[in-house]
DNA sequence: ATGCATGAGGA
DNA sequence: CCTCATGCATA
């Protein structure tokens, strides 16, 4: 029921009751470590500016429903504490152009019982990294900086580990390995646990709070995420994992909370050819005036608005780790060096 | 699995 | 208006 609909301002209801049922932690958005680069497409990953640590989703103990009629789907939910420390803080990555084949990420950040990759984790029988592929790919790296003004591809993170030692005591950089891996990972067990993508969004929300859509679940197991996002699901997924490991076959309530009666623009259908013209205008201008846009939408009989929505996911898709097609845009041969190394990572994928 | 959309937050 | 995180609706 809380979903209920209305235009905007019942979406603004729904968003406001997640955030109440989750005790009031806002963790839903507002927390942008890295805001300040947008613009001029400078890379997002290269500056992080770990400042904060904390994005703390942390869940108070005190919880109550304050809303009775709208019955969730949480039943059960453990008054302890939040959530691993965590620790985002740092920024970077590094997506998959590591140079380095930095050690696994054990030690995970608080001590409080994240298990990452290790290798008692995953010695089930399968997943077994190493063995089939999947580890650690290649080396090379990306390079400098984009150049302002012209888009292209900028795709490459740096990475930044501890140099030095693995003395990562309580946190961790998660690092683009880090997090492909653990996708793969989690993806095949939670098929293996027979659970569905849906299923482990609301698993979170019952679990913490916050409740994901089969999308993102999508998304993160495909790595069409930006790392940040990553990072930051990577924790509560994690976690989640190790509930439906322990518990495998516990009743994992699997609400399924009403359906919204939202009132939503319907979605645009843009045709083909409109779309390579969009396309093409995006190679020579990815962020167009508000003027152009109008004009674009225009000649195209489109709304002004499509078009911008348009363009505005287009930015954001070209954010993604993972580039459509399967390679990473740009950050391969930068050297033009033919190494020899073809068992380099295999982003394919597996698509279940 | 993805395309288009919404919205919070930031200039 | 943009970026970012997210998700409904869809192909």
């Amino acid at each position: 029921m809380q979903q209920a609909s209305g235009y905007r301002d019942a979406q603004t209801l729904v968003q406001s009751d997640y955030s109440l049922q989750s005790n009031g932690h806002p963790l839903s958005h507002a927390h942008q470590w890295i805001t300040a680069l947008s613009h001029g497409d400078g890379t997002p990953w290269s500056t992080s500016p770990l400042g904060q640590q904390d994005i703390k989703p942390t869940v108070q103990p005190s919880r109550e429903e304050l809303h009775g009629t709208g019955t969730l789907q949480h039943q059960g939910r453990p008054p302890h504490l939040v959530h691993p420390g965590h620790g985002n803080h740092h920024g970077a990555g590094a997506w998959r152009t590591t140079t380095s084949a930095h050690l696994p990420s054990m030690a995970s950040t608080n001590g409080q019982g994240l298990i990452y990759s290790q290798p008692s984790f995953t010695v089930n029988g399968m997943i077994n990294p190493g063995t089939g592929q999947g580890m650690h790919h290649h080396g090379i790296r990306d390079a400098h900086e984009d150049h302002h003004g012209d888009h292209g591809h900028q795709q490459q993170p740096q990475q930044q580990q501890h140099q030095g030692h693995h003395e990562h005591s309580d946190e961790d950089t998660p690092t683009s390995d880090d997090l492909e891996q653990f996708a793969k990972q989690f993806k095949q067990r939670r098929i293996k646990l027979g659970f569905t993508q849906a299923d482990v969004g609301l698993a979170l929300g019952t679990l913490y709070g916050n409740v994901f859509s089969q999308t993102t679940i999508c998304r993160f197991e495909a790595l069409q995420l930006s790392f940040k996002n990553m990072c930051k699901l990577k924790p509560l997924l994690n976690k989640w994992l190790e509930e439906a490991d322990s518990s495998s076959g516990s009743p994992t309530s699997i609400d399924k909370i009403a359906a919204q009666g939202r009132k939503r623009k319907k979605r645009t259908s843009i045709e083909v050819s409109v779309k390579g013209a969009l396309e093409s205008h995006f190679l020579k201008c990815p962020k167009p005036s508000a003027q152009e846009i109008t004009s674009l939408a225009d000649s195209l009989q489109l709304e002004k608005e499509v078009v911008r929505v348009w363009f505005c996911n287009r930015r954001q898709k070209e954010k993604r780790m993972t580039p459509p097609g399967g390679t990473i845009p740009g950050a391969e041969d930068v050297y033009g060096a033919s190494r020899d190394t073809p068992p380099h990572h295999g982003v394919q994928t597996p698509v279940q």
